[in-house]
DNA sequence: CAACAAATACTACAAGTGTAGATATCAGGG
DNA sequence: CCCTGATATCTACACTTGTAGTATTTGTTG
């Protein structure tokens, strides 16, 4: 039941860091995330302000501080997906769903997978 | 070819107004967002800033500003899911979409017309 | 146990955003 | 022709984010 929020683009890939390693220091996320070439300091600064939101937490260990995603990743996903699809779609998802069809070109295997996924979800009666 | 910009909730809503409209001032924004209870000047500051921004034009008219978008809903719509299945979904556009599948309880009536919209891009050889 | 290196915490600053009060302007009624 | 109400512009301020330099703390090693 982790807390309902939305992140920057920025602090996404941050706490995305944490989800893939677990835990870790501003210096392992640094590491982690290297290709957005930010400064250490940088990263340890958006972590206490991920933290002081509550959207971390973290516990010394050494000189270090290990910080620690309290904000799961499919409900901050449903969140943003939600607040997207509220702002764009005035809420109705099938809307964002239509969207995604007509937008993408998806390949054949793609609209396979998604018709299996549809078909997971029908109700009973099929058709 | 309008512009590819991404706006925040409160920008978009304003914006939105405007495709609504077609044009207006800042007063028409003002009460076709009452909902927002938005001060009036408020409006046109956010108005003036979205024009700086080249998402927004503006003639006068009389002692009236009317503001028009420049941007396209579709576009500013494509961008900002973009953006977001980048962020979110690395990406996968098939991602999200399983994800709406997954978390939204949609109706069957929304289900069959998604598989119609499917339908509508497959490809010839209906496997 | 002193000095060093690693890591954190503190401070800073520019943009952008949300919000709106204060002020200026101007068209129209009297 | 002046007042007034409507409207726009200007100014303001707090908060968030992106980014990072500087100062401080503290394990660790010789």
């Amino acid at each position: 039941m982790s807390k309902s929020i939305k992140l920057s683009d920025q602090q996404y890939k941050i706490v995305q860091a944490l989800w893939e390693l677990g835990e870790g220091s501003a210096k392992d996320v640094q590491q982690h995330v290297a290709e957005l070439d930010l400064a250490h300091t940088t990263v340890g600064t958006i972590l206490t302000r991920l933290e002081k939101k509550g959207a971390l937490t973290s516990h010394a260990r050494g000189r270090q501080r290990i910080f620690k995603a309290v904000v799961n990743e499919e409900n901050v996903q449903q969140t943003m997906v939600s607040s997207l699809v509220s702002t764009l779609f005035k809420g109705n998802a099938a809307d964002l769903l239509a969207h995604l069809v007509r937008e993408n070109d998806f390949s054949d295997t793609d609209l396979k997978d998604i018709r299996t996924i549809l078909d997971g979800h029908k109700k009973s009666e099929d058709k």
